[in-house]
Parts: C-alpha cells; structure tokens; sequence
DNA sequence: TTAATTTAAACAACCGGTTGCGTAAACTTA
DNA sequence: TAAGTTTACGCAACCGGTTGTTTAAATTAA
C-alpha cells in the first residue's frame, strides 16, 4: 500500500537478473522462454502487482487502442447511447474510448479532434456540430490515415464512412402517418439550416406533401432559430400562433422542439391531438412522459454505434478501404399526440 | 494530403541540420535558443503541419495530463451535466478527460478503472455503481498515489476527497415541505439499499417526520428494488396501492422513480396533487415536462462538476495532502405536484 | 566424440519526446 | 591579446515498453 513507483519490467528482470526482454516474453507467454523462468516472472509480477505501462506500450507499437468520440452534446438521450454502442463492442474488441463533446461549438470541436489526434486515437467516430461548416480539422485525420466515421451528422464535403438513418425517409413516413390521420394543413418546425439532417427532413416532409396532392405552404415552413431545445420550440410556436396561423397538424425536427410546441400549445388552450396532432423525431424518453404521449421515429441510437464502431474497426483493421456508408430507418411509433380522436 | 507519417522532431531536426534537442527548445522557446534557428524551426514546423506526439511527451514527463471519470450512466441527465462541469475547468487547466460508464456494474467499474490506471491518468473522478460495495480498485489508486475524488457517491471506507450533496437536508426540506401543505401520511419511495444516498435520504425522511411529530410507519417506507429507473417506481406504487396503502403524499428518491409513481397514480385516477402530492429528487428535464410539473430538488450539477476537478487539481498540483469533503446543498423546487390546491 | 540443430535468453535498436551537462564559438573585459 | 563570460547548441541518457538478431548452452544426430 505504499509503494511509490510502479514496478517495472526493468525492476522484475533485475531482481531475477534476467534481461527486459526476457520479461516482456514472459510475460505474454513467448514460446522461446523456458518454463521455469517464465513461472518466476510472472510469479513475481504478481507479487509487484505489476501493470505494464499503456504509455510505453502506445509508443512502441504506434497504436494507442483507443477510439476517440466527438458528440456535441453528453446530455442528449441520443448521443449517450449511440455511445453505450459503440463501447459495448469498443471494449469487446479491446479498444478504449475517449469521449470529447463539442458543445455544438466549432471552435471547441477543431480544439478536441486536435487533443484526440495529438492523443494518437487510432479512429474517430463523430457527429458534428451544428455550427461546424468547415472540415479541415477532419481532413487532417485523412491526411495521417486515421479512419473516420460519421454518424447522424457528416460533413457533407469529406469521402468517409458514415452511419446515418434516413432522414428522408422518416419526414416522409411521419408526414404520411398525419395525412392519413386525415390532416391537410401540416407545419413542419425545422432545425438550423446548415445541418443535412434539417435539409434531408423538408425534403421528406415536402415530397410527402406533395405525393398526396397537399401543395406546399411556405408559411407552415417554421424556422426553430439555431437550437434544437425545448425553448426554440415554444417560442417558435408562439410566434407562429401570434402570426395567426393555425396548422392541424405539427411535424418537429426533434422531440425536444415537439415537446416545446405542445408547451405553448397547451397554454394556448390548444387541444392535442384534436385540434393539433403532433410528431417529433428520436423518440427521446420524455416522449413517454408528456402529456398527450408523443409520436415520434424511432432512431435505433444503441444500433447506430454499434454500426459505427463496426465500420471503424474495418477500416482499422484494413478490411475496408473504400467509405463506406450505412442507412438504417426510423421507425414511427405512434402514440397518443397524433392518433386522431376526432 | 498524402504524408503518411507524421513529421517528428527528428526529421526537422535532420532537414535543418541540427539537433533534436535544439528542435525541442526552439519549439517551446527555450530562451537558449537563437531567434533564427528557432525562427527557422518553427517555420519548418509549420510547413510539415507538425503536432506534438503526446504519447511521447507522456512517457518522458510522466504525466498524461489526463483525468479520468467514471459515471454510472452517462444518459442520465445528472451525470453528463457534471461532466460538463468537470470538463470545463479542466480543459482550461490545460487536461483532458476520459469519460467511462460502469453501466452500474461493479465487474465494469473494476475493468475501466484498471483501465484508466494502466493508461496512466493523473487522477480519477468517480461516481461508484450502485453494486460497488468493494472498493480495492480505487485503493490501487492511493497506493500509487494517484488522486481521487468521488462525487455523489461515495466509497464509504476510504479517506479521499469527495463532492456531494446534503441528501439528508435535502430529504428533511422535501418532507417538512409536504407536511407544511398538510400532508401527513407521507410516503418515501427508497433507492437500492447499498447506496449512502438512499440511506441518508431515509433518515432526512425519517427525522423530518419525528420533528413534526409524525409518527414513522413501516408501511410507508416503500422499496423500489435495484433500479432507479420509471418502472421500478410504476411497479413499486402499483405493488403499493395494490397492498391497500394510500399516502397522502410521496417523496421519491429520484426523479425518474417519482414519475413512475406519477405514471401509476394517474392510470389509478388518483389525482396529483390533491389526493396524493409528489416531490422528486435532482431536478431532471422531465420534471417540468411531467403533468403536474413535478416538485424537486435541485441538484447543482454543473457546480458539482466544477468543485470536484477543483479538488482534484489541487491534488495533483500537491496543495492539497489531506482529503477534502465538500458539501453542496440542494434547493427545492416547487411545482405543481406538491402545491396543494385543496 | 564431434558436428549439426534446437532451445533459451541476452543484446541493442527503436518509438518520440525531455533535459542535465558539456563545449566550441562569439563576445566582453582587462 | 589573453583570459573570462556568454551564447547557442550538441551529446547522451531516460521514460517503459517491443522485437529482430545474436549468441551461448543444451540437445540431437552422425
């Protein structure tokens, strides 16, 4: 209990006046050392509670076996457990994970892909912040041959592999489920414009419009400001009452922005499902926990790391040379916001 | 785009025609260092896009100017808030931070610790798994004298530094708050039974009532079981009303739990609050998405983040030789769940 | 019994930085 | 101009591992 200083493969061998290299194979069960001495050594490691140094081992073997993860934000349900994917395979595989948040700040995100490339991660998985429009920082990572993997938000200019559900695809089956709910007149509250997911979502949004006859009404076209909060929902709710509109039906970009809409709607006595279905997107916990319950698309978080890890591990491990991209689809889980009572 | 190796110091060193060390003062202008070779250096530096091999750097200085944290669960709001606290602070004093979750498992707290000590981090900050009744995996830490703080959850039997909140004053102000809106039959909804947290809040609990001359009744302390998680509350207050008992009001030890009574309640049309009151515990998100809005008790996350790298800096920075205890306090929040209308 | 082969372990370079100490050249000072 | 200081930089060891190559001893074959 109070030994200062770790023991060391150069302490064992001394003490068996063996040499470092004999401990090192000892130590990992080389065939070129004999029984007896390598018994000895690992006899007295344990004695030493010896633990081989990461740092050194890092150095030498060029390879840190660690996997660094850039999210902008712990705090979002959806982002912890894309994470709890990709450890769960990461540690199965024997990989680290160093996790960094951007704050969905720019700046903060060429400051921790900097650190973690400095920290000589041998990959990177990433979904970018929502200020984040250049990506020289990643580039960088291709330049030195570290493997990158994108997941739900990439960097639309960059040749990588990525992980991303189908944004498109889940606006469109959202947007479907409200018409056929019989609703005409469908808002659609979007996200900050420089995000592909904000873009790819209209597009769903609008082509689901427009394949069931509905024109395309510039105004239900709600702009949420750049945050993806409770707040910008609310407050963009209101304005939008205050402008006089009045969908029947409301489309977030995310639950959080769904959940501030039924906030303001619910103070303007406005009742839900009946008079405003809503759907949000991600299926966040407090989905289930609002009142009327909220409809939303599932995102498949936990299967969204593990894919990304997957991919990175390929790469590492030189399987995969060319990017590779992945699609999964959210699935709608209809609850009570936007099943018509009517 | 296509340098497959990084530059190192040795190659600048080469290119110039001087020495690695002379590459390595330049670079940190060392004042024994000529202002044109540094000059020339540094430029050269520039050029081959150099970065500091950190693991290198590591190995040589022993520190990895590193910290690590293990949480529980990082999805849970509380947890990465801290985090946000403790990352803060510590990228301005120049460390990064390697986050880990136990996924509340004891046999995972033991392997990431292990992990976070061969990877040489210059201390650890730690909430324990609520299975963690051992603690030899932090006592390494001591013995190798590497600092540790713990937050919120604590190892009971070792002396470290710690960060937590007054649970049991926490406890008291819920309860005498209850009894203050005329409640008497008052329920507490315990945690898992290991934890100091579910302990201390019984006795806040416990002695609130006694101070009102409350009698303390058996049948009102209801177990939750293992988790701290909705279902474990749902089931708990389902088992609860199925067993005839009807509080007047409930104390929950978290958020999550309290709202799963809430969930119960309300599927048995007892009405929140003039029936039953609810008072939950941290101050989640949902608390204010929940309806009624759920009574809390506010948690400083962030400034528990921030006080427990604090202390811990001051460990590795050798002012601190004896652990430190701090104390925070958690403020009520009161919402509509508790404030009688009756 | 000696040469050929196998076995067990040592040697030493390497990974990419840091740093104490030594020293030649340039500059002061006497 | 010789002696004393500075200035600017090189040398080499060190951090704690990994690993290709040698070498000495033990074993086998001839």
């Amino acid at each position: 209990m109070t030994e200062y200083k770790d023991a060391t493969m150069l302490d064992i061998a001394r003490e068996l006046k063996v040499s470092k290299s004999t401990v090192s194979r000892a130590l990992k069960d080389h065939p070129s050392i004999g029984k007896k001495t390598r018994q000895a050594i690992q006899d007295l490691a344990k004695k030493y509670n010896y633990h081989p140094n990461n740092i050194a081992y890092s150095l030498s073997k060029k390879s840190t076996k660690t996997i660094g993860v850039i999210v902008p934000m712990l705090s979002h349900y959806y982002f912890s457990t894309v994470i709890s994917g990709i450890e769960e395979l990461a540690y199965k595989s024997g990989y680290k994970v160093i996790i960094c948040q951007s704050a969905e700040s720019y700046e903060r995100e060429v400051i921790v892909s900097q650190a973690l490339l400095s920290s000589k991660v041998d990959g990177l998985i990433v979904s970018i912040s929502r200020e984040t429009v250049n990506s020289d920082h990643f580039k960088v990572y291709q330049s030195k041959n570290v493997p990158i993997v994108f997941f739900d938000r990439v960097c639309a200019d960059m040749e990588v592999s990525s992980v991303t559900i189908d944004d498109y695809q889940g606006a469109f089956t959202a947007v479907e489920h409200l018409i056929r709910e019989g609703r005409r007149k469908i808002a659609h509250f979007a996200g900050p414009p420089l995000l592909q997911i904000t873009q790819k979502r209209i597009e769903g949004y609008k082509d689901a419009l427009s394949a069931y006859g509905i024109p395309f009404d510039e105004n239900l076209l709600i702009d949420c400001g750049s945050g993806l909060e409770q707040e910008n929902g609310s407050m963009a709710a209101q304005e939008m009452l205050d402008r006089g509109i009045k969908p029947d039906a409301i489309f977030a970009i995310c639950d959080p922005i769904a959940i501030g809409v039924m906030v303001t709607l619910k103070r303007n006595h406005v009742n839900i499902p009946d008079e405003v279905a809503v759907v949000g997107f991600c299926d966040e916990p407090i989905a289930r926990v609002v009142e009327p319950q909220l409809s939303s698309l599932v995102q498949p978080a936990f299967k969204i790391g593990e894919t990304s890890i997957e991919l990175l591990l390929n790469q590492i491990n030189g399987q995969d040379h060319i990017p590779e991209k992945r699609v999964l689809t959210a699935e709608l889980q209809i609850r009570d916001s936007s099943s018509s009572t009517i």
